[in-house]
DNA sequence: GTAAAATTAGACTCCATTGTCTAAATCGTC
DNA sequence: GACGATTTAGACAATGGAGTCTAATTTTAC
């Protein structure tokens, strides 16, 4: 059996473009077919259909059934911690328009990161194989969430720094902006299914009003410390 | 084939306590191997073993496999919608000590509805198999999730109207102080992890000082509106 | 105690799937 | 256009699980 080549080494020259784009087809639809029906319930043969590749070509690039799905798993993992990131860059930075901000944000956080394909299918798959590959799962829950809590924490306390929120624990506000944005979505989300538009604005919304209800800094003292509800439409 | 009687005769006389008893342990082990395994992973010789029961006895009392499943589902499902609605049966009525007794009811919502083996079934099982059984669990949506949100509305709504609670919108303040109290076990939740009692605690005490940060009616102007603030511990 | 019903172990068939192998076809490079 | 590498379709063996059947045993009812 030859050895295998790097991914550095596959993109090297443009020989073997083909190659790559079998690769990737392959991953594609094997996390389809996985997060459609589970390890156990995925066939090999579906998989090849699905791919439109021959059942031997995958054999060719992944030694056996698990290969391929760890390989799939690790792929999904790094598009989605990727696409975390890129939404936590998008954090507001200072807080004119901190409501608007915020909404915005907890829009990306909820379209790209959780009500996405790639945030169903590791929900699905952490949660029906996770005890299976305890340290495939492991390694993604300290790199992804993880990571998450931590940054947001850092961001908040940014904010709170500069006099935009008072909080007294950046973990527990991280842990709950991240719970009230998914509040109005979560059994959809359970259920797998993708809010429109609408939903997700309006989901935005309520969270982060609730979130600044909470930890909004008092206006300072102009007006009443309950001021923005005197501002809300209607 | 014969006729498979109700529930309701079959405990009517002593007589098939033995049988009752089969069936009880054939729905235990089906759960908990349905559960770690998945519908396609599981194998009626597992669910037998488990069971110490013969593969024949399962398909005396089920005629396949999926019979089987949809039965495990349903009483599951009874199980944790009684649960849950006995839980709710402990939701404060009055507002004095309203910090102590909504941190309570977090906890014992937590405890026994979502962090329990049930609540961890379901939500797996939604999940992997939702698709394939539309109707199954949007009925359990509907009976579950779904009244657990106008039920606790409504409560919510009694406290508002008492004035303990400054409510605009009383289903996304149901739905936030749901999400508030899973803030900060999401991630053991997700793995399927049960938090410790300890855990439990702060997590639900976390919950309801957001809660009531964002929703607590102001005191009756003898001291601040943030008062409850200057009365945290620390 | 006896008869009917339920349970058991195990053999059995059937079928889907995994993973291997091979010979032909296709692709990319020179 | 030729050559090597890759892909393909399909046959193939081996495995495991679903569901049936039977004959013996146990439990329950009366």
């Amino acid at each position: 059996m030859k050895d295998r080549m790097t991914p550095a080494v596959r993109m090297a020259g443009h020989s073997q473009r083909g190659q790559c784009a079998k690769r990737l087809s392959i991953l594609d639809a094997a996390a389809d077919v996985f997060c459609r029906q589970g390890f156990a319930g995925a066939s090999i043969d579906e998989i090849a259909a699905v791919a439109c590749v021959s059942r031997q070509t995958i054999y060719n690039h992944y030694r056996e059934k698990e290969t391929l799905f760890v390989a799939v798993v690790e792929d999904v993992m790094n598009r989605a911690n990727a696409m975390l990131f890129s939404v936590l860059s998008g954090f507001p930075e200072n807080a004119d328009n901190l409501e608007d901000d915020l909404t915005g944000f907890a829009v990306r956080l909820n379209k790209n990161c959780i009500c996405n394909h790639d945030g169903k299918f590791l929900r699905k798959l952490v949660q029906t194989e996770g005890e299976r590959y305890p340290h495939l799962f492991e390694s993604w829950r300290r790199q992804g969430p993880g990571k998450l809590t931590t940054a947001l924490s850092a961001l908040l306390a940014r904010l709170a720094h500069g006099r935009a929120l008072v909080i007294d624990d950046f973990d527990v506000a991280a842990r709950q902006f991240v719970a009230l944005c998914n509040a109005d979505l979560q059994m959809m989300t359970l259920f797998g299914e993708t809010p429109s538009d609408e939903q997700l604005e309006k989901a935005a919304r309520n969270a982060v009003r609730t979130f600044l209800k909470a930890y909004g800094a008092p206006p300072a003292d102009k007006a009443g410390p309950r001021a923005h509800l005197a501002a809300l439409p209607g």
